[in-house]
DNA sequence: AACAAGACCTGCATGC
DNA sequence: TGCATGCAGGTCTTGT
């Protein structure tokens, strides 16, 4: 389900139920996920309140208010938080399918992480310990902050022979981008996907910046996008997906010119580095 | 070092 | 209907 847009939504639904909360229980209903749970984990964290929930590319991190250790999460592919309470008429939601990880705060609420493809984690870390991480430590400068700029991304991509797609794709370059929101950035900065990364230099660095950005903040905006089964923590659609210029578009006119889909125009999928891209062979150069 | 391909895991849409 | 195939929002490991 997610890049930076959609856990950064689930970072906003997920807060106001997690800070300052104290966890009562947890319950792994699995030895693990992508990685295994750490020995002990729900007594880890049981009885500790939490003070701040935060993200760090795709990673989403709880800090508690006894300075311990902290929980870091990721969604993977198709992970999903939902949030119920005890309140309703029908109490607890049942588990279904996939709800791999359990959390009961004092507030009478619980979160449910519920991943089908198991490619999300859940792990322990050490506050100390997270900037050498392994997970963490190789990933480069979050889109949105200050740290990302052209001649930053100029310098991270010199050199650089892998198409211009496959280097967005990878976090050490920029963080928390992935297959949907590169597509997109590129289609908004007009530069092919099939470019060489070491040629994005001076003016198409900044317009790939400023485009990263815009279409970045507009799907945060938007609480994301839901394909499939992404679903905000309250449960509410995303709706960027109205939005794609190209993504999931192929055939259609793109948005930007009139290349006519009925003689051959209009968006294309090719696949680099074994997944989907698509883009305006006109508009895009 | 950088890059491409394969692996991980499940569900769904499509076509025969 | 059943079955095979290909595809899906990510990232880690392997091999060149």
């Amino acid at each position: 389900m997610p890049e930076l847009p959609e856990v950064e939504t689930v970072r906003l639904g997920l807060a106001p139920v997690l800070e300052g909360r104290r966890i009562l229980r947890v319950e792994a209903r699995r030895g693990d996920l992508r990685v295994p749970f750490p020995e002990r984990f729900a007594e880890r964290l049981e009885g500790r309140r939490v003070q701040r929930l935060t993200r760090r590319a795709k990673y989403l991190l709880a800090g508690f208010d006894d300075g311990g250790e902290m929980l870091l999460m990721h969604l993977g592919m198709s992970g999903r938080m939902v949030v119920d309470g005890a309140g309703g008429i029908g109490g607890w939601r049942a588990p279904v399918a996939h709800d791999h990880v359990v959390i009961e705060t004092d507030a009478g609420t619980r979160i449910t992480f519920n991943d089908a493809r198991r490619f999300g984690l859940m792990t322990l870390i050490a506050p100390g310990d997270v900037p050498a991480h392994p997970l963490l430590r190789g990933l480069g400068p979050e889109p949105l902050g200050d740290g990302f700029t052209a001649p930053a991304l100029e310098a991270a991509l010199a050199g650089r022979s892998a198409s211009i797609k496959a280097a967005l794709l990878d976090q050490r370059i920029v963080a928390g981008l992935g297959n949907i929101y590169a597509c997109e950035s590129l289609f908004r900065a007009g530069l092919s996907p099939r470019r060489r990364a070491g040629t994005v230099r001076g003016a198409r660095a900044r317009r790939l910046v400023a485009a990263i950005r815009e279409v970045l903040a507009e799907a945060i905006a938007a609480g994301g996008s839901s394909l499939r089964d992404h679903v905000r923590p309250s449960g509410e659609l995303g709706y960027f997906q109205h939005r794609f210029a190209v993504y999931g578009r192929e055939g259609a006119g793109c948005p930007g010119c009139r290349c006519d889909p009925a003689r051959g125009g209009g968006v294309r999928r090719i696949v680099q580095a074994g997944r989907s891209t698509f883009y305006c062979p006109v508009r895009q150069r």
